[in-house]
DNA sequence: AGCACGCCGACT
DNA sequence: GTCGGCGTGCTC
């Protein structure tokens, strides 16, 4: 046995124990190595450890002793991370199982059952300890998870949910219900908020209900103080945790409700690989006992499909009956007035909620002044070294500025190509919108809420100085969304509703719907049909548009198409990213991916396509999508066409398992 | 992820 | 002739 450097501890005379070990390291696959430690040391599966892999070291996963002893040399296992935090067994088969549904590593997937800051120790320090002493799961394994779950049984779709529909009040109301009852029972409650606003919010009305009694997950939380909570809901003595995305994985003991809020929220899926969702955890956490429970003002298609086949249980808010906002689409195609992005139809709305004494929210999804920069003479439109998008104009600083990488550099005075200094700006963004408003109403207060103006002022202070006109304007991004202190006007003036519908994307109709539904929620209650929500379109006649404006007749078209096209909730969805520093690479590994899969059956090949940001940081990314009718053969279909891709190193190959953001 | 091994173009 | 490019493969 030869252990090669400077060795903590000398194994040489000792009797070694050898476990197979799965290493994290996406690249090696679910391939397992063999590792030696000590006898004395016992480690069960799932034990977080790091190795010595290649020339690196490498965190990895006791998948359990290994039986033959390779004819090679065996390196030690150098620390093993504190054994407290060992998930118990039923969790790790179902995360398990939920990687290989997501076609990542088994590794990769049980990472997310540790806590970020784990402390470790050295087999030397261990030995010296007295190791027995720490290992409080390694012969008895968890049993209070209901019937042990192997995997997840049958489909991650067909599992009961409890879904509450209505506004925030409403759910609440519900949600503390459900966890009164679970905690009486003795069972814990696990909130899953979507983004870390949201999750303050609802800490308050928890804080409220249960003083002192709620463990916080939050990746915010420093990494000390979310180990502790973890710890103390992985021991059963913490019975309420929260958190966004990435606590759904958090191992809690006696687990009898998981309550995600804000379904309908694309926060709850992570962007990154394996591209995990929340949603799609917490059902699987139905399978092992634990109660389910979504809740959302404006459910997404897939969770009205369901609730509508009473798949789901539903529990529905009465409508609010009298006192609509007058609604308003006004067509762009009749009333452009020349350059000017407030209509005449709209000024008018404006000028009368002003009157009134009304505050009013401008909306507008894009920042800056200009989104597209171009020189006339010869039609070279200013992009960003590094992504290659167009760069968007910000007139205040005279700087152009990537939105995609945030790299920004000063306005250019002369052509870069042919020295010209004719410019075309095109593309309106809320920086044009206040100064065209200051124009239009130069008696009326108005402020700007984005991205740009944050970077100096908190939200909250603009909200504030919002809140303390009467009238006022106030002119935003998407940024007002979720913003607690937000107060409520009496309109709300969508500027241009075709930027979100003219994604490429099958569920851009719904994000516009969404994102309309909750700009009509800014409105004052109070106001009935005294207030009033105007929508600027070129496409009127648009189900998302007329949806937001006049109920939910969105869902029943927006069903029928994605029935026509195969798209979920009809068939299943997979996004397969190629990303590589060169161009040709990403393009020849997509397109080879999909020229493969093209003789697949039930498999239908979107693209090959550069991915709608082409480029980031230097990296160009293409993608190809891929529809067919059920998870389980379009994932082995996908998963075979990769296999069979030879590799190359220098092309990064992404799964993205049910994809809700396109990137 | 790193890092070596190996096979084709510019150069002392 | 060699130096060095990175494409390919391996890591217990």
């Amino acid at each position: 046995m030869s252990v090669r450097g400077h060795e903590v501890v000398s194994l040489g005379q000792m009797d070694l124990r050898y476990y197979d070990i799965l290493v994290d390291v996406p690249a090696v696959g679910d391939r397992a190595f063999t590792y030696c430690c000590p006898a004395e040391i016992s480690l069960p599966r799932g034990a977080k450890v790091r190795v010595p892999f290649a020339r690196t070291k490498a965190d990895g996963y006791v998948l359990g002793e290994s039986l033959e002893k390779l004819p090679r040399d065996i390196k030690a296992i150098e620390e093993v991370y504190d054994l407290a935090f060992l998930p118990p067994h039923e969790l790790l088969d179902l995360i398990e199982a939920l990687g290989r549904y997501h076609l990542a590593t088994t590794a990769a997937a049980w990472s997310y059952l540790y806590p970020p800051v784990v402390p470790k120790k050295s087999l030397s320090r261990l030995l010296k300890e007295g190791w027995l002493s720490a290992q409080p799961h390694a012969s008895t394994p968890v049993d209070d998870c209901g019937e042990s779950a192997r995997g997840l049984g049958g489909k991650i779709e067909d599992l009961p949910v409890l879904y509450v529909w209505g506004g925030a009040d409403f759910r609440w109301h519900h949600y503390l219900r459900l966890a009164e009852e679970s905690l009486r029972a003795g069972k814990a409650v696990l909130f899953l908020l979507p983004e870390i606003k949201v999750l303050e919010g609802a800490l308050a009305r928890l804080e409220e209900r249960f003083p002192g009694e709620v463990s916080l997950l939050s990746s915010e939380t420093t990494g000390l103080a979310r180990r502790a909570a973890w710890l103390a809901l992985l021991r059963g003595e913490a019975k309420i945790g929260a958190g966004t995305r990435s606590a759904a994985f958090a191992p809690v003991k006696d687990l009898g409700l998981v309550v995600l809020d804000e379904e309908s929220s694309p926060s709850h899926k992570a962007v990154e690989w394996p591209f995990f969702d929340a949603r799609t955890v917490a059902l699987a956490r139905g399978a092992m006992g634990a109660r389910v429970v979504f809740g959302s003002a404006y459910p997404s298609v897939e969770a009205f499909l369901r609730i509508r086949s009473a798949k789901w249980l539903c529990v529905r808010e009465e409508s609010p009956g009298p006192g609509i906002p007058r609604t308003r689409i006004i067509d762009l195609k009749e009333y452009r007035a020349g350059r000017d992005i407030i209509s005449e139809p709209l000024r008018e709305e404006l000028e009368a909620a002003f009157q009134s004494g009304f505050r009013a929210v401008l909306f507008l999804n894009r920042r800056g002044d200009s989104s597209q920069v171009s020189c006339r003479d010869c039609g070279s439109v200013i992009l960003c070294p590094r992504c290659g998008v167009p760069m968007v104009y910000h007139s205040k600083e005279m700087e152009m500025a990537c939105h995609t990488c945030g790299y920004r550099e000063d306005a250019p005075v002369v052509c870069p190509k042919c020295s010209g200094h004719n410019w075309r700006f095109s593309g309106v963004g809320v920086e044009r919108v206040e100064s065209e408003f200051k124009r239009k109403f130069p008696g009326i207060p108005v402020l700007r809420l984005d991205q740009d103006v944050t970077r100096k002022t908190r939200p909250s202070e603009i909200l504030e100085a919002f809140g303390r006109l009467s009238p006022g304007c106030l002119v935003c991004t998407q940024i007002v969304l979720g913003q607690s202190q937000m107060p409520r006007v009496g309109l709300v003036g969508v500027l241009s509703a075709d930027t979100p519908l003219s994604i490429p994307d099958f569920r851009a109709s719904e994000r516009a719907y969404q994102l309309l539904s909750n700009l009509k929620d800014l409105l004052d209650p109070g106001l009935g049909d005294r207030s009033s929500f105007v929508v600027q379109t070129r496409n009127p006649d648009h189900h998302a548009i007329k949806g937001a404006v006049d109920g939910e007749s969105f869902y029943e078209t927006e069903l029928q198409m994605r029935r026509m096209l195969g798209y979920p909730p009809f068939g299943k969805f997979i996004r397969v990213r190629f990303e590589s520093r060169s161009f040709e690479k990403a393009k020849e590994a997509a397109s080879e991916f999909a020229s493969r899969l093209s003789k697949a059956e039930d498999v239908t090949v979107l693209g090959p396509a550069a991915a709608p940001k082409p480029k980031v940081r230097g990296v160009y990314r293409w993608h190809v999508a891929l529809k067919g009718p059920d998870h389980e053969s379009l994932a082995t279909e996908c998963g075979r066409a990769l296999e069979a891709l030879q590799r190359r190193s220098s092309v990064k190959v992404l799964v993205d398992i049910d994809p809700v953001q396109t990137e």
